[in-house]
DNA sequence: CAGAGTGTGTACTAAGTAGTACATAGTATA
DNA sequence: TATACTATGTACTACTTAGTACACACTCTG
């Protein structure tokens, strides 16, 4: 098991710990509905990342981005997914081409495409 | 279940069979590596679409894109998931942003990218 | 009419997914 | 020092995934 997704839940939990308390295995695991146990096992990676369901209340919980949490589990929204599904041809195409991609170059085609008048 | 999937198969398997008398549920099963049992019943939607790696096989067998049968099947591709897991900011920033834009501006961007100077 | 090839029905299974339930042991506090 | 909250360990389970194995009945061809 890789656990990258994990250890990073753990060390943004016990660091949110220093400041609040209620950010304890038992409490976010009742706020996020899962068992402590569960969340302790996760953490520790002794079990695999939760469902997506999960992981996004996470996310919420330890104040981070939604898809980069689910980039740790190995997963990718499955929103994206659908998106990519409706137009299979257009989306496999323009995410290949993208691969390789410097991020400036991504971010620019970003910005062109929030500005442009599609 | 839906459906899509295995009737699309059938339909174009069924076509194939027309002219070649080795389109057969046996052999295709045969040459994708899967019982002929279980082709039928994922043609006739009474088992899901099987993995990626048996869609990609059928893709293949029947002329079709693999991205495209995949998405009947409800999946993307693991390499264009890879991608996205890679940078998921990114990444997911512009696909929501492209989700509603029309194909052209998608194919749009997929030529600027292609011919630009990245 | 024998044999090959066709599709399909039934039964089974091994591995993975996503957890729950409960017990235990340590720690902090009033 | 009682109690309350903390984390963790062990055991169990229901569901899903991704199929296999094998037998059956039909049809076409030599």
């Amino acid at each position: 098991m890789d656990d990258t997704f994990g250890s990073y839940v753990r060390d943004r939990r016990e660091a949110l710990r220093q400041s609040d308390a209620t950010f304890s295995v038992r409490q976010v695991a009742m706020r996020i509905g899962v068992e402590p146990s569960f969340l302790s096992k996760v953490e520790r990676g002794e079990a695999p990342p939760p469902s997506e369901a999960k992981i996004v209340a996470l996310a919420r919980e330890i104040g981070e981005d939604a898809d980069v949490l689910l980039a740790l589990a190995g997963k990718v929204s499955s929103d994206l997914q659908e998106v990519i599904r409706k137009r299979p041809e257009l989306f496999a195409a323009l995410i290949r081409q993208l691969k390789g991609a410097p991020d400036n170059a991504l971010l620019r085609v970003v910005r062109e495409v929030r500005d442009g008048d599609w």
